[in-house]
DNA sequence: CGCCTTTGACCGGCGC
DNA sequence: GCGCCGGTCAAAGGCG
């Protein structure tokens, strides 16, 4: 919470209309900015059908994205979502690159993904074989617009930087995160908005399936809150900075952070996706009665993931 | 010494 | 088939 202050005050200085921070999901690839949430153009030229709304995503939806991995705690990657007038969710669809969006059919299921992974590490490491021939799959991948100043938001979780890419259309770079529990192969990608400089969009791939390590590094005074999973969302990463987004954070009832103003974005195949977008309703959307409806959502949502078995569906 | 960042190279997917 | 682009690897170096 004070790191998120000292954010918002750093906003209210950039933007004194905004005083609070801004987050928003939306689907990664998608240039974060100000397009409008409900057309937004992909990279790709295709259209991504935004989905805004002021309630954060259902139950099933969001949830079944984020099928937490077996047994562990489930790191529902956000959970989210304080909503202010701010703030805005976005569903969209997967993104581009996969279109196959691996999806569908057995959602992306983290552990086996995990387990690719490593296996390609390994490969690599020997000889950079070439990857599987099966394209690879995708992670469940939440993205958010956070405004602020700076890129690397702390989730609690500790991330390590393995790239950083130029972006096409984009003058900043986008840094490439990964989370450095040796089980865990949950990543992150990190890029601001070049067409708002103060909008920095956050991607994260995958679900942690451990709790959120309490690290000297971390910001501290939030992970005290938030303790037990980590909501792996928030941003932030790479140990250094300063901010949480709490929201993230998980506690037992998810969404006890009331403060910031965020937004959950959820990227999903298809299939999801137009099952959201039924659900949502782009039109209400006011702080307050939001908030409580998101936390009334998000609640639901809880349990309902939990006791969920990710293959039905 | 361990962990992290930086950075150039490599690889695969995709569009033309 | 070719080139572009996104994503990842891994060596090298920095820092506490």
């Amino acid at each position: 919470m004070l790191l998120i202050k000292s954010m918002a005050d750093k906003e209210n200085k950039l933007k004194p209309d905004t005083s609070s921070i801004e987050i928003s999901t939306f689907s990664d690839q998608i240039p974060a900015s100000s397009y409008s949430l409900f057309d937004m153009p992909t990279e790709k030229g295709s259209s991504l059908s935004l989905m805004f709304s002021s309630y954060p995503i259902t139950t099933s939806s969001i949830f079944d994205l984020l099928q937490p991995p077996p047994p562990p705690p489930p790191a529902l990657p956000s959970q989210i979502v304080n909503k202010t007038p701010s703030s805005e969710i976005v569903n969209t669809p997967n993104s581009s690159s996969s279109t196959e969006a691996a999806a569908n059919d057995d959602q992306l299921q983290p552990t086996t993904q995990r387990v690719d992974d490593d296996d390609q590490h390994k490969n690599k490491k020997q000889l950079k074989p070439k990857k599987k021939k099966q394209k690879r799959e995708r992670e469940p991948r939440f993205a958010f617009m956070t405004k602020s100043e700076v890129d690397h938001l702390d989730d609690g979780f500790r991330w390590r930087k393995y790239g950083q890419k130029a972006v096409k259309n984009s003058p900043f770079p986008r840094s490439y995160y990964r989370c450095t529990t040796a089980t865990c192969g949950v990543k992150k990608r990190v890029e601001r908005s070049s067409e708002d400089t103060s909008i920095v969009v956050t991607t994260y791939e995958g679900i942690h399936t451990h709790p959120c390590p309490i690290t000297p590094r971390s910001s501290i005074g939030i992970l005290s809150e938030t303790t037990a999973y980590g909501g792996s969302i928030g941003g932030g990463g790479g140990g250094s900075s300063l901010f949480i987004p709490q929201f993230h954070y998980q506690q037992p009832t998810y969404f006890q952070t009331p403060t910031l103003p965020i937004n959950l974005i959820s990227t999903s195949d298809s299939s999801l996706y137009s099952s959201q977008e039924r659900r949502f309703s782009p039109s209400t959307s006011s702080s307050s009665s939001s908030l409580a409806r998101d936390h009334g959502l998000l609640q639901d949502m809880v349990p309902s993931q939990m006791r969920r078995d990710p293959k039905q569906e």
